[in-house]
DNA sequence: CAATATGTAATTTGATCATATTGTCGCCGC
DNA sequence: GCGGCGACAATATGATCAAATTACATATTG
C-alpha cells in the first residue's frame, strides 16, 4: 500500500484526509477538471488522488448535498448538466446576493481591503493576457470570495458560495469556447466605485458583472445545446 | 450484531442506510430532538438509531455541509448556537427568499393546491390547539415545504430549506418558552391572498410570516442568552 | 442470411462493516 | 502547576456483500 496522503513534510499539519479530499475535489468542480455530465466515481477519484475510500465518500456527500454534483437515482454520481431554467434561478439568487454581499462589505471597508481587491484583478488581467484558462478561473472566484469575506456575513457568503459550485463546470465549458483571449473582466467599475465609498455604484457594478456573465452562460448553454 | 438497518418487511425497499439515517438525523435537528450547543458523537448516534458508523459519519458530514451542524476544531461535532447575527442574516435571507417562491409558486398555482395548503394549516390549528409541539413545528415546516415545491424553483427551493436547518434547533427552544397554547399562526392571510389569485398580497402575507416568527427567534435569543 | 432483440453471465462499482491507527482529553504522579 | 500516561472517541483502511450496468451469446424475425 502507499503511504497514503500522509502529510508530506510540511503540507499538512493536522488536517484530516476528508477535508484535503474535499478542497481538492471541490476545486475540481469550480475550475472545470470535470465536465458537465460526467460520471463520477468513488473507486476512479481514490485512485486519481490516491486517498482512501472513506474520505472520497464523505468528500462526494458533501459536495452532492451542496448542488456541486448530483446523485443520479441508482447510486450513480455525475456532475450536474445545468438546463436553462437552472441557470435563470442562479442569476436570480446571485443578483441579490453578490450586491447585497457588497453593500455590506462597504460598511467596513479599509484600504487595504481594496487594495488586496486590486491586486487579485491586476492579477486576472495577467491570466487572462496569458490566456491562463484555470488562473483566470481561480482569480474571478477569488475576486468575489474575498468580496463575501469582507461582508462578514457567513450564512449569506455560505449560500452564494454554494451557487458557484452549482455553474462551475458549465462556466469552464463557456470561458473555453470563448477563447482565452477575450475573457471578460467587470471589475474594474466595482473598483472605481469602492475607492470612491459609493455602495450604490459598487452594488450595481458588480449587479451588472454577475448578469453579464450569467448571461452568457445561460444563452451558451442553449446555444451549445448539450457539450460532452 | 443486531441485524442492521435491515428492511423490516416494508419500510425500506432500496433506500440506502445513510440516506435514512440522514433523513432521521436530520428531522432531529429540525423538530428540536437536539438542542443548540449540544454535542453530537458518531458512537452516541450508531446506538440511538441502530446503525452502522460509515452511514452516520456521511449523514453527519452532510448536515454539517448544510450548516445545521457545526465541526468544531478539534473532531468534535455540536448543534450550532446562533449568534443574534446569524439570526439578522436569515432574517434577510428568508424575506427575500420566502415571498420570491410565494410568487413563483402563485404562476401555477391550481385550487387541488391551494386545497392541500388549507389542509395543512387546519392541521396546524389542531396541533396549536392539542399543544402538540412536535406536530406543530412539523406542519408549520411542511406548509412551507409545500409552497417551496410549488414555486418549481429546486435551487432556490434548496436555499430555503438549507436555512430551516440553521434556526430548527433554537426554534424549538423558542416555542417551548412561549408555552404551547399560544403558537402564532400567520397562515390565514396568505390563503385569503392565494385563493384571491393576489400574488402581491401572498408575498406580503408570507414576509410578514417570516419576519413574525425570525423576529421572535432573535428576541428570546438576545434576551434568554444561552440556553442550555 | 443478416440484424435486432433478449436473457444471462461477468465485471465493475457502491454500500456497509469490522478493525487498526491516531489524535484528544482527563488524570495522576512528580 | 506541569508533563507524561492511559482511556476513549474519531479517523481511515481494506475486506466483504450486494447491486447494476455491460458484454456477449443465442434465438427469433424480416
Amino acid at each position: 500500500m502507499q503511504r497514503s496522503v500522509q502529510t508530506t513534510s510540511t503540507t499538512a499539519p493536522a488536517m484530516p484526509a476528508h477535508a484535503q479530499v474535499y478542497l481538492r475535489l471541490r476545486d475540481m468542480v469550480l475550475y472545470g477538471d470535470l465536465t458537465p455530465g460526467q460520471a463520477v466515481t468513488i473507486q476512479g477519484l481514490t485512485e486519481r488522488l490516491s486517498a482512501g475510500m472513506t474520505p472520497v465518500r464523505e468528500a462526494i456527500r458533501r459536495l452532492i448535498s451542496q448542488g456541486a454534483l448530483e446523485s443520479r437515482g441508482n447510486r450513480r454520481v455525475s456532475v450536474p448538466l445545468l438546463t436553462a431554467a437552472d441557470i435563470s434561478e442562479i442569476i436570480v439568487a446571485r443578483e441579490w446576493l453578490d450586491p447585497y454581499l457588497t453593500r455590506q462589505a462597504m460598511t467596513c471597508l479599509t484600504a487595504a481591503d481594496i487594495d488586496a481587491l486590486t491586486r487579485l484583478d491586476r492579477a486576472l488581467d495577467g491570466a487572462i493576457r496569458q490566456g491562463d484558462l484555470r488562473a483566470y478561473l481561480h482569480l474571478n472566484h477569488q475576486f468575489h470570495l474575498h468580496i463575501y469575506k469582507l461582508a462578514q456575513s457567513p450564512i449569506l457568503s455560505d449560500l452564494a458560495e454554494g451557487l458557484w459550485l452549482r455553474f462551475g463546470p458549465s462556466m469552464r465549458v463557456l470561458c473555453g469556447r470563448m477563447g482565452t483571449q477575450n475573457l471578460p473582466d467587470n471589475h474594474k467599475q466595482t473598483l472605481i466605485a469602492m475607492q470612491a465609498g459609493d455602495a450604490d455604484a459598487a452594488a450595481a457594478a458588480i449587479q451588472a458583472d454577475v448578469r453579464q456573465g450569467m448571461d452568457q452562460l445561460r444563452a451558451s448553454l442553449s446555444e451549445g445545446a448539450d457539450y460532452e
